[in-house]
DNA sequence: CTGTTAGCGCGTTCAA
DNA sequence: TTGAACGCGCTAACAG
């Protein structure tokens, strides 16, 4: 029919047809010379590539997902990129992805709506992802069910959990929030106080762990014990430091649940007047690369974030393809950094 | 034929055609009612919608785009995430893109490979994006071939060109060059040195610019200008500018090309001993959120990131939607941002 | 090593 | 307001 062909030509697209028109042969043999190049005579192989570039030809994913019901894709949900604890998650991932001829998809699902992640990985199953890198374990019954439904193999990074059913490669955020307790008591400081913003689930894990360490000690005070939701950032660990100081003024350490954030309030102590550590300790959370550097630098809790994603897109491309894996659990563990601040 | 069917099967993921079974339609009522929700009757559409609920179906956006032609995605292809400059421009991006309901898709180019954009463009060009963003002006031929072979309706972002074919969002890098060092000339100092590291074309360009002014002034030193192609970090600008005290002691300024090896090198002055401003006068580049809370802070030239990503996007969409545009490039400047360093 | 046939899930066109 | 037929570009399954 004329009006179906006018569509066709409509979006001018160079399609495998064309250039298996060219080189004078039919399509599958265009197809197979793309993936299965060693099924071509090298000669055909050859000029395919050639008319293949002379003609501009790129493949469409679209169809080739339809068609064979794999993607060659796997989407990540991550909650943000603005402070770089995922961007370094997303390198590592990307690498091995690289290395397996996977593409990445990238979905940003911003901490605010609770539902934003069951939003973004509805949008985002319609390129019919191979598989998902989930950041966290604490998804929506929403999100497990639309996952299950379809089937995908999911691997879930930066936290730690004892469901059976779950695959994750990341540390404890609660074992993590102890042990800075525990350090901090070990110094000597009796006055501990929390700041947290975001109040993502591994934020408040972290936090959690620190309180119940300090609860047994008999120490732990809910008037040094500061969460607000706002996005964490150096202005605002600040201010946080500020208040934490004014209405508690003989607190003699913190757990700070950011880098980012400790590092506005080490800024802040300096401003103020404050000496760290010497009247307050201060330790992070994540050991962001400026936190080497700054003018006190950070102590702070090291998480191995390149690693998690370089193991849960192993983990993940070893469950889509069937490889056997050793372990569908992987703790990667993360160390406290002893540096000036605390 | 039975070995189809068992294919069909195979994939498991419910489709718009088991919606439309359940509720007693036909496909294509199920597709109008939720692409044109004002064509369908209310009762049928809100059992649609019930019915796609409760069996877990996400449509395929592959499907959707081979049919259709159109996949409500935009591709952007930028060069990295690890310091915070592009992210910025993601967060702009993606906002009014949620707003009119298309997806985005990150492709990271890195910096290593010169082919490196041309490949990642093939792969992600097979999503069948709507139209893309692209950073900076240098684009390989290979790449406009590529992207002016599929018509696709494209918007460079981060830099400025007198390309009369080219539709841009950015500020000149040249200027800013220039502008930098005007400044600093303006400010008495007359052994000028430029450090700069990854080298990409918009990094050159501000050196450029830089060196144009100091060359006119008769004050260009090449023993003062220190261009390394390493990836900028903060220990890097540590590094460069130990070099650049050690090679050239009477330098008496720095324009240093990106915000994180700034950092660097001003820290690097104080473990040293030299003073900054008053020896060593540091001015860096695009003014990242940490620059404002250094121990000493920098003086920097700001770059509007955030708005080039929205209103590069803005046009995009007004470009591949037809709608009339007032101009088919934006201007949106930069300025230098006095503070402590210099 | 190469070709034929059929259909992946959806949207366009035309008809009712 | 709803439906039938067709094809988007590609690949699986067989055959040759």
């Amino acid at each position: 029919m004329q009006t179906r062909k006018s569509r066709a030509s409509f979006t001018g697209r160079v399609t495998m047809a064309d250039v298996a028109k060219e080189v004078g042969v039919s399509a599958i043999t265009v197809s197979r010379a793309f993936r299965a190049p060693g099924k071509v005579s090298p000669e055909l192989h050859s000029r395919i590539v050639e008319v293949s570039r002379r003609l501009g030809y790129v493949p469409s994913r679209a169809a080739s997902a339809l068609a064979s019901a794999r993607s060659m894709t796997i989407l990540a949900l991550i909650p943000s990129l603005t402070n770089n604890v995922f961007v370094d998650v997303l390198v590592g991932i990307k690498e091995v992805l690289d290395a397996a001829d996977y593409q990445m998809l990238i979905a940003i699902t911003g901490y605010d709506q609770p539902d934003a992640e069951e939003r973004m990985l509805r949008a985002h199953l319609g390129y019919v992802p191979d598989g998902i890198l989930l950041t966290g374990v604490d998804q929506s019954e929403a999100v497990r069910t639309m996952i299950d439904g379809q089937g995908l193999p999911t691997v879930h990074m930066m936290d730690h959990s004892d469901r059976e059913d779950l695959w994750w490669v990341g540390y404890s955020n609660a074992e993590a929030g102890r042990a800075v307790a525990r350090y901090l008591l070990g110094r000597g400081r009796r006055r501990i106080g929390i700041i947290a913003s975001q109040l993502d689930p591994r934020s408040l894990r972290r936090c959690e762990g620190c309180r119940e360490v300090l609860a047994e000690a008999g120490l732990y005070d809910p008037g040094l014990d500061l969460r607000v939701p706002d996005h964490s950032s150096i202005p605002l660990g600040a201010e946080l430091v500020e208040r934490l100081l004014n209405q508690a003024p003989d607190c003699d350490a913190v757990f700070v649940c950011n880098d980012d954030l400790a590092q506005g309030a080490v800024f802040q102590c300096s401003q103020r007047g404050v000496a760290v550590p010497d009247r307050l300790a201060v330790v992070g959370f994540h050991d962001l690369n400026a936190s080497a550097w700054a003018s006190t630098p950070l102590t702070t809790v090291r998480t191995p974030r390149y690693q998690i994603g370089r193991e849960a897109t192993r983990l993940l491309l070893a469950r889509i393809e069937g490889t056997p894996t050793s372990a569908r659990r992987i703790d990667l563990g993360f160390s406290l950094v002893r540096r000036a601040s605390g």
